[in-house]
DNA sequence: ATGATACTGAAGCATATACTTCAGTATTGT
DNA sequence: ACAATACTGAAGTATATGCTTCAGTATCAT
């Protein structure tokens, strides 16, 4: 069975460099369009509007992430998305939402059990302090 | 039933703010404290070696975002997480992942199919190293 | 062989980021 | 009242980002 981890993961990307290449629309959309499968460099541009250098500054910035991986043949470089780095960025926020949810599964059980009482005090603190 | 869905999404923030206040490991950590519960900007700053100044700053991205939100009461200003931004953080990438998914099970089709055949079609490949 | 194609790489430039320090302003504790 | 606390906001600065243009260098097609 084939496996998309299956790639050796070399180096843990830092999470800095995968969101800093996804906070950008252009290569956002670049990404977007390798997961509908690869494209050239020039295709990539196509859409964009911007010189060919600049994409080609993109994409680097997008294989510095690791979240895309080129490679040329002849005169054509030919991209395609490395799904590691996108998992390890949809991991991170989905690690954190395990404890917000569980946040406020403890918020709704904490305005269940005082329904009676006053709920609009002027803080979030009166649900819960810590620390 | 409370939902955490349930505050206004009033404005859809633009995922380039949010992935743009996620590419830095300080508001990440100020993220990951605010997961755990509300805190009051000092709490926030107090493990980061940067001034409270700096921390403000950074608090005001991630208010940007979307990603935060926070009230004064007396001095004190406490922050806590709105999950609705990271969220759709969350969803863009799962919503690409579909699509290579999608792919790879393309690409494994393919191989079982023509496992008998030369793999190496021009597509991807050569495996060709060249930088 | 010649020209078109597909990049590559260096410079330059305007704006954005990530801090710093310093000088305030309300609140709160004693 | 007075000092400590918890920020707030303006400047200033160094580095990073997101482009541009221009001048190449390899292919590839004819």
């Amino acid at each position: 069975m084939l496996q998309y981890h299956a790639s050796p993961p070399a180096a843990p990307i830092p999470l800095d460099l995968i969101y800093q290449a996804l906070a950008d629309p252009g290569r956002r959309g670049m990404v977007e369009r390798l997961t509908r499968g690869p494209a050239t460099v020039t295709q990539l541009a196509e859409p964009l509007p911007m010189s060919l250098s600049a994409v080609v500054q993109h994409l680097k910035v997008l294989e510095d992430a690791g979240i895309v991986r080129s490679q040329k043949t002849g005169r054509v470089r030919t991209c395609q998305v490395i799904p590691a780095a996108l998992h390890a960025a949809e991991q991170w926020i989905a690690d954190r939402r395990t404890f917000w949810e569980r946040q406020y599964d403890q918020l709704e059980a904490y305005l269940n059990a005082s329904s009676s009482e006053a709920i609009g005090n002027q803080e979030m603190n009166g649900a819960k302090d810590q620390e």
